[in-house]
DNA sequence: TCGCATAGTATGGTCTGACCACACCCTGAA
DNA sequence: TTCAGGGTGTGGTCAGACCATACTATGCGA
């Protein structure tokens, strides 16, 4: 049945115990990797394994040097595990671009209809957006930095829904055809009349947020992500 | 900007690369580790980091031994990081069971009214899951046995509207709280009723499938799933 | 007493070289 | 022709070393 456990799995599973039991949160430090080895009989190399694994995953954060913040510290970073998954796999043509946007669609308009839990914070994101889109006004900005702004946008809206698997999907998924959406345009000319339509777009989608039109938001949505993509292709 | 890229960025970029052009496609093997240190000018140790998240990732099957069958071959199992990700992450308290849930009623209500991609397939899913309805009705059944199949039978459902990002996920969130479900119900006095009420439900939900009541099926599938749940606090 | 340069110490990151168990393969004997 | 045996290359693991870094403690000088 168990032939070979990999050596790595014995300080994973020990870890991912103390995270349940709380004996771990965030914000603390891992022992060390040596005392690690020391308290599980096995080698560093395995434990440095096990650690890289968490490093990935968005769990943990490693830096060198001692002190409070050296060393490995836990962190909560859902969407980066699940970024590199999707991003890997998109790579490793396991996954299509479409299904992507597919699920991206289905994710922000389930959100974007869904009761706020938080009646605050939902003002609060529409006040952000707003200044996002100011920012996104500047013609001086970088295409770079025009879907970095975009992907913050989204994923605020997202996040107004109070789900944080949700939001980290919807942040993974955009991050994992990042490099997909910078390549897809392939001149500043080509770009220019997008970037203006997607101003557009953002504007009524931000104003059917604010006048709580719900179901208009996520139909808006839905037109403004497909519309992106079709000119992608 | 970029003081300290990790040595094993190097190789998995130039592995992400091969992916994305298709010098490397599933069921390839990839090189050895001493050859792939040696090409990229790093330790054999930094290049088994690159390697170790490719695994976890999902994205090649690693194994002793030689020939056509042995070392790193890729493979194509989206949900093994996605899952591994949530399920840290839920361990952490990045995340809670109440996410969790709603994401899974989201992703497959939605599978479930989707018009299939491909109807012959979608044919196949509804016999299939009249099998595992059958194999769920043996009362020698363990209960990590009927947890596996019913997985099984849910995934196979959400699996007809034909978008593997949203079955990985599906899949990914059944993994990652597969431990909860078990310890959840204490007692096998307690579980005996409650499995009675499930296959109930889940020959309601196949009904509802074999014969294209879609709507009817995705609301099922909620009350379904909500009632587990509720049994599980 | 205070301020600050310096040595000390612990961290993760990387490398080297070694040994193991395993699975295929190839050769040669029956 | 068959098949038992060793040969070879694979990932898995280990041990030990060195490095750059970042905090900590020391102690000197003002």
């Amino acid at each position: 049945m168990n032939p070979a456990p990999r050596a790595y799995q014995i300080v994973l599973q020990a870890i991912e115990e103390d995270l349940r039991k709380e004996k771990l949160s965030v914000g603390d430090q891992l022992p060390g990797e040596r005392a690690l080895a020391e308290r599980h009989g096995i080698s560093r190399a395995s434990v440095r394994d096990a650690i890289r694994i968490l490093d990935v995953m968005g769990i943990i954060r490693t830096s060198t040097g001692s002190g409070p913040n050296s060393g490995a510290v836990i962190i909560s970073n859902p969407s980066a595990g699940i970024s590199q998954a999707l991003r890997l796999h998109l790579a490793a043509k396991g996954i299509n671009v479409r299904e992507i946007v597919e699920s991206r669609i289905l994710l922000e308009t389930w959100a974007a209809q869904m009761n706020p839990r938080d009646p605050v914070y939902a003002q609060q994101v529409i006040d952000r957006t707003a200044v996002l889109i100011m920012r996104m006004d500047d013609p001086q900005l970088s295409r770079e930095a025009f879907h970095r702004i975009d992907a913050e946008f989204h994923v605020l809206l997202a996040s107004m829904a109070g789900n944080s698997v949700v939001e980290s999907m919807m942040e993974s998924l955009r991050n994992s055809i990042s490099d997909y959406v910078s390549d897809s345009v392939p001149s500043d000319e080509a770009w220019q009349p997008v970037v203006r339509v997607l101003r557009r777009q953002h504007k009524a989608i931000h104003h059917a947020f604010a006048t709580n039109q719900r179901e208009r938001a996520a139909q808006l949505l839905e037109e403004h992500i497909n519309w992106f993509y079709s000119q992608t292709r």
